[in-house]
DNA sequence: TTCTAATTGTGTTCTTTTGACCCATTTTTT
DNA sequence: AAAAAATGGGTCAAAAGAACACAATTAGAA
């Protein structure tokens, strides 16, 4: 075993005593986001070992009086100043020497912002977004962590429309079917892809030209401009509601 | 807070000290079983304060040693002597004060096991089957954890057709729709579901005499005997690994 | 101005899947 | 032998999915 439990030891050093060998918690974010091109999730600098320059989800132990949730929340907050407007539990991450130090077990969680840049918070030296095909090695088992985060993230897309979390208020077609191929890791034609997201009956027409958009960006290419939509959150959430009940096999 | 945390006590009562507050760790099993009829959840009945003598989903606390699904497996032989041929964590559940002596964060299994009684174990004085719809008010948050792993089940069966661990070898084509139609909690038409589930190709015809097979029991009633079928598990495994990474929208 | 390349919007056709339903077959009871 | 209960096989139309053709718009080059 790697992780140490001290017996008998007592004082300010280790003051918290229990009578079962207890286990510390964490929680961690997986932060997606998506500038009209790439999926994006957000990583931290460690200042500190183990792992010390090492890029990380950003996390951090829960509180006593916390849920998981509460502590993802929070540490997301102080770490890089972002408030998730979808946060999801998909595991738990419970090998007994992922941390080199004791014994931690912890709860990530995927959360969907819309892309902002980030400056690090109190405790993370620097916060950067990487598009999630050129993340470079990360601390403790945070790689595996963020491969299950995106088999999840797939998954939840099966049943809601979560990607509109990911976008901003205004966004074109294109852009969100290449963040669908993203997400789903697959092509879908054009057409038919544009045709069944109208039929879903989620997207308001918004016209051609954009108006405060920081994705939607006309790049110096000769093409048409493309149409520009928003989302119903009324139908949205019914349709989410409905996933619920009217399962198929 | 409702969970005690001892400071600077040492000594024999409570030997495990750190330096931050920790949790115990405890991993639950909601065990599926399906006897042709029904579907069905393994309860114990508790032998200790706190919520003696009420029913609860069999678990405890995870070993140092141990993953939390390590932790489940054993857990579940040494109460109730099952081994589950498919074990899915789905949640973490980690109110502060879901048990009322200390702070405990449980990870949940969804185990699905072929269908067999079961004697109480070591730990439990007490272990039956209950219809998952008939299950009386639980200890804890119990009743919370098996209501989301009805949930989890039902996506789970959406993306591969776990509900053959949960039938004998041998099984006829209305026991299959029962239980989907019990886990996802709708109906289908009985000629449609045969065509769909047929048109998978993980179904093998064995006949319509059903050999040695505790779920196939003829009732007393006159109709015609149903085909046995049994499950390729070779096709089976190959539509999981697709379900992976043929996604759709 | 005109032409070209890039990209988006709309429509068509064919195939597959789904939903609803009829009727024949088998088996036990009367 | 007839009736009742349950299964099996099949049809038909509607809906959904896959593949593909072509017109429209825009920026830059000729």
């Amino acid at each position: 075993m790697a992780h140490s439990v001290f017996k008998y030891r007592t004082g300010e050093a280790y003051p918290y005593c229990y009578k079962y060998p207890q286990v510390a918690l964490t929680a961690d974010c997986v932060v997606f986001s998506y500038d009209g091109k790439d999926l994006l999730v957000l990583l931290i600098k460690r200042g500190q070992e183990p792992f010390k320059d090492r890029w990380a989800l950003p996390g951090g132990f829960v509180n006593p009086d916390e849920t998981a949730e509460q502590g993802a929340r929070r540490e997301l907050l102080e770490e890089t100043g972002l408030e998730a407007s979808h946060l999801e539990q998909f595991k738990v991450f419970s090998t007994p020497d992922r941390d080199p130090r004791q014994r931690v077990v912890t709860v990530p969680f995927i959360a969907l912002v819309n892309h902002k840049s980030v400056a690090g918070g109190d405790d993370a030296a620097e916060a950067r977004w990487f598009p999630v095909d050129k993340v470079p090695p990360l601390a403790f088992d945070h790689d595996q962590i963020l491969s299950e985060a995106r088999t999840a993230l797939r998954r939840s897309l099966y049943f809601s429309p979560v990607s509109f979390t990911l976008l901003p208020p205004q966004f074109t077609m294109p852009q969100l079917q290449r963040l669908y191929e993203i997400i789903l890791g697959r092509k879908f034609d054009r057409r038919n892809f544009a045709r069944k997201m109208n039929s879903l009956g989620v997207l308001d027409f918004q016209g051609i030209e954009s108006v405060g958009n920081d994705v939607v960006e006309r790049k110096d290419v000769p093409s048409r401009k493309p149409s520009i939509f928003s989302f119903n959150r009324v139908k949205w959430s019914r349709m989410k509601d409905e996933s619920d009940t009217n399962f198929e096999f």
